[in-house]
DNA sequence: GTCTATAGATGGATAGAC
DNA sequence: GTCTATCCATCTATAGAC
C-alpha cells in the first residue's frame, strides 16, 4: 500500500521500485497454482500484476525462470520449516522422537500454510501443481533435492529400529502421497461426494486425521 | 501385426482402415502419459503414430475431443473393474466385506495395470495425469461422477457402522491419494532417496504394501 | 479416407523510444 | 526501469486436391 502521507506519493499508481518484481511474482504464483503452468501466459500474469508485458523478462529473464524462481523460494521456505519442526521433536525427545512426531513436522508446515486465511494458502497449491506439472529444472530439482526427505526418512528409521528400511521408504511413500493430494480440486471432490460432510477449512482437525492415519499405517505390522 | 499369410498384404505399409485411428489413439495416450497433456502437440501426435497430421481431426474432431476420448476409455475400464471387485467382494462376505477386501478393490486394478509388462501400464499415468493436468470437461467429468467412489464410501460405511461418515470419508480421501502419487516421477525419487532399495516393478509386494498401509489406518481409533 | 498447404490465432521474447 | 510495438516460432484447425 502507498502511504497517503507521503509528500510526492501520486493517488494511485507509482509504487516503489522493488514492488512490480513482487507483483509479478505474486500473480504469477497466484494464476499458476489456480490454473495449472501451461494455461497461463505472461501476458495474464502481467495483466493480473496490472504491470507492463516486458516486465516479466526485465526482471526474470523468461517466463520459465520466472516459475522457477517461485519454486525455488517456497520449497526452500517449506522445506526450512519441516526442518525447524523435525529438529525441534528430536531435541524433545532425546534424538528418538516417536513417529507421530516426525509426522507432525512433515504435515503441519503445509497444512498451516493452507489455513484459509493464510496468504501462503495459494503457495501450497503451486508447490503441489509443480511436483506434476512443473518443468523439467523444477523435476530435475526435486529429483536431486532428495536431502530433505533423508533427514525424515533418518529419524523414521532410527524410531523404528525393528522395521525393513525399505518399509520405511515405501510407507514414507504413501504419506507423502496423503499430502500431495491435498488440492482444491480433491478437497471439492470429497465435499462433494460426502455431501457436505467435510469441512475443509478445519486444518487443525485435518492435521489429527492424517496424524491418525498415517501414524497408525506406519506402525501396521 | 499385418498377417503375412494374407494374399495382398503388401510389405510393410496399408494396414486396415480402422488401424489409423487407433494407431492415433494409442500414440496420444502414451505421448500424454509420458509428457503431460499441454506438452504434447497434435504434430508430436500423429509423428509418433506415422499417419497424416490432419487425421487427428478427421478421426475424433479435435486434440481434446481425442484426449477426453481417451480419457472416458480408460477411466471407464478402470472403474468397472474395480466395480466387479467390489461386488465380488460383496458376494463372498454376505454384503460387508472386511476394510482389507475393499480396499483391494481400489488398489489391485490400477496396480495390476501397472505391471511392467503389461500394455495399460502406460494408461494408468493416463489416468493420474488427468486428474490435475485434464482439460476442464476431464476436471467436470471427475467432479460429477463420484457414484463410482460413492459404491465405496457405501461399503466402507456398511463395515464400519461405528466410525463418524466424515472420518470414512477423509480416510477414503487419504487413501486415494495414496494411489495418484503412484507416478513414475515419484517412483524414480523414491529409489533414489533409498539408494535403489525399492524396486518398482513388483506390484504384488506393492498391492500387499498398500494394504498392510490402508487398513491399519482405516482401522485407527 | 488420406494427404498437402495454409489460414488464423496465440504466446514468448526483444528492440528501441522515453 | 518502464513502456509500446513487433518479430518470430508454434500450434490447432481446416480447405481442397487426390
Amino acid at each position: 500500500m502507498t502511504d497517503p502521507t507521503a509528500p510526492e506519493a501520486p493517488i494511485d499508481t507509482e509504487e516503489d521500485p522493488a514492488a512490480t518484481k513482487a507483483q509479478v511474482f505474486c500473480a504469477a504464483e497466484r494464476l499458476f497454482a489456480l490454473h495449472g503452468f501451461q494455461n497461463v501466459s505472461v501476458r495474464d500474469i502481467t495483466a493480473e500484476a496490472g504491470v507492463n508485458l516486458a516486465s516479466v523478462n526485465y526482471h526474470f529473464g523468461s517466463k520459465d525462470a520466472l516459475l522457477f524462481e517461485i519454486f525455488r523460494r517456497r520449497t526452500g521456505e517449506l522445506n526450512r520449516e519441516r526442518a525447524r519442526m523435525l529438529h525441534e521433536a528430536n531435541d524433545r525427545n532425546g534424538g528418538k522422537p516417536p513417529v507421530r512426531d516426525i509426522l507432525e513436522a512433515l504435515f503441519a508446515p503445509p497444512l498451516r500454510w493452507a489455513a484459509p486465511a493464510n496468504d501462503r494458502r495459494i503457495s501450497v497449491q503451486f508447490i503441489i501443481r509443480a511436483r506434476s506439472e512443473g518443468t523439467a529444472e523444477m523435476r530435475e530439482a526435486l529429483q536431486n533435492d532428495v536431502s530433505h526427505l533423508a533427514r525424515f526418512a533418518e529419524a523414521l528409521k532410527a524410531t523404528l529400529p525393528d522395521m525393513p528400511p525399505e518399509t520405511v521408504y515405501w510407507r514414507l511413500h504413501f504419506v507423502l502421497g496423503m499430502v500431495h493430494n491435498n488440492r482444491f480440486v480433491e478437497f471439492d471432490r470429497l465435499h462433494h461426494l460426502s455431501g457436505g460432510l467435510t469441512r475443509e477449512g478445519d486444518v487443525a482437525g485435518l492435521l489429527t486425521r492424517m496424524l491418525d492415519f498415517a501414524e497408525a499405517g506406519f506402525l501396521a505390522p
